[in-house]
DNA sequence: TATCTGTCGATACACTGTATCAGCGCTGAC
DNA sequence: GTCAGCGCTGATACAGTGTATCGACAGATA
């Protein structure tokens, strides 16, 4: 057949030039934008302009992607601060800014070992800064705060979504769930649940957060004291 | 068409009774066996011999069946103790072992809402036996145990994963991660954390977490001793 | 006995992560 | 300058997901 007759190749677009980095902030914008459920290999390649597969190249599963996100993040964090307590209150405030700009990181967080590079600075940061208290102490320290961080988070992610759903204030809150409770309240099985909810103090998310971390530094605190 | 020529009805399996008992049953027993990944409504429906479409009978979502999962790992859970201070303390040896036995717990704590009731009745007993010392101190304090329990409980069984996946045993994991930290550290990078992983104490799951705990504690009692 | 109602599950849809593989462009050897 | 080989790209495919739709049957009601 000669080549007249052979049609041209189609237009083959020019790939676009492609980077774990480029890849993990496509991601990043996505979870961002829409949440982790919005997070396909599909859409990410998309936004990007590639094919799907093409991304098995920089990464060899979804999960690695997952990773190189929460490392990104963390990147994102660099406790500072002079002495042991200011450190460790850096990290945890660090941690909780970073998962109000990405919701999407409390779902993910304590959920896989962190051994990326950005996640291991933040580590290494703290740990920098953390004084001269004895390791005996320093690493259960770092540990606990880092666990409290964890669940402090996550919570308040979830409850910040919960208030979402409802038209994005804590009244319509509580009248959606409200009712709810109510009802559940009025059976009388969970007296003392009720009476705090009714007479117990309404922190806020700063407070709470706050005040529970409060005390994991005073124990932490007490205990330096004590050596 | 006459009644011969068409052919009988297939005999219908009388269906199985179900009810959202055995569903989540069911589905939990997928979870312990296999992890999160491994309960889909196929599955479950499967596993109780009926149709998936029958669970939307008595669920309207998947995620409604991970609530109930998680209320019913609650129920396995009675906080109980003489005083504030072993209530809270049984609250969280109850959540940590109950996610012992059930790992996908891990996964879902503190990711949703949880309102059921077996988690409200876990929720009373705390409040129930909190004695004497104010709200305005019981309610940061339940909340910060709980906060640091699902991040200790989390990281917990994230590390006991990553060790399994080596052959199940802590000195395979070394020889797993041990060569990428290896290498990592001896970059240079991260001077304090080498040195920590290097003459740092190496404590074990109990400790780490009864560690951790005690300075949640000690910080509140403080703060109630103060009051 | 006839009609209504509610439930069951077959089918279908859109989507997922990922294995496979044909074909293309580029690189290096002769 | 030619050609083999290699690596990359993206099309296709597969098994599986959550869930909407709906025909058909069973039991309850009139």
């Amino acid at each position: 057949m000669l080549v007249w007759e052979r049609p041209e190749p189609p237009d083959r677009p020019t790939p676009v030039p492609l980077s774990r980095e480029r890849i993990v902030h496509a991601a990043i914008g996505l979870a961002d934008a829409d949440g982790l459920d919005a997070v396909s290999l599909r859409k990410v390649a998309a936004a990007l302009g590639a094919g799907p597969m093409r991304l098995y190249g920089y990464i060899a599963t979804k999960e690695e992607l997952l990773d190189l996100m929460v490392d990104a993040v963390y990147a994102e964090i660099r406790p500072a601060g002079d002495g042991w307590r200011a450190v460790l209150l850096s990290l945890a405030e660090g941690i909780r800014l970073a998962a109000h700009r990405h919701e999407w990181f409390a779902d993910l967080i304590g959920g896989r070992p962190q051994l990326g590079p950005d996640t291991l600075a933040a580590g290494e940061a703290v740990l920098a800064g953390m004084g001269g208290a004895g390791l005996d102490i320093v690493v259960p320290a770092v540990a606990a705060v880092n666990a409290y961080v964890i669940g402090a988070v996550r919570r308040e992610i979830t409850e910040r979504r919960a208030e979402r759903v409802s038209g994005m204030d804590k009244e319509q809150w509580q009248l959606a769930f409200g009712p709810y409770l109510e009802r559940t309240f009025a059976t009388g099985r969970f007296p003392a649940l009720a009476s705090v909810v009714r007479d117990g103090p309404h922190l806020d998310a700063d407070q709470t957060f706050r005040s529970g971390l409060d005390f994991v530094l005073d124990g932490i605190e007490a205990r330096i004291a004590a050596s």
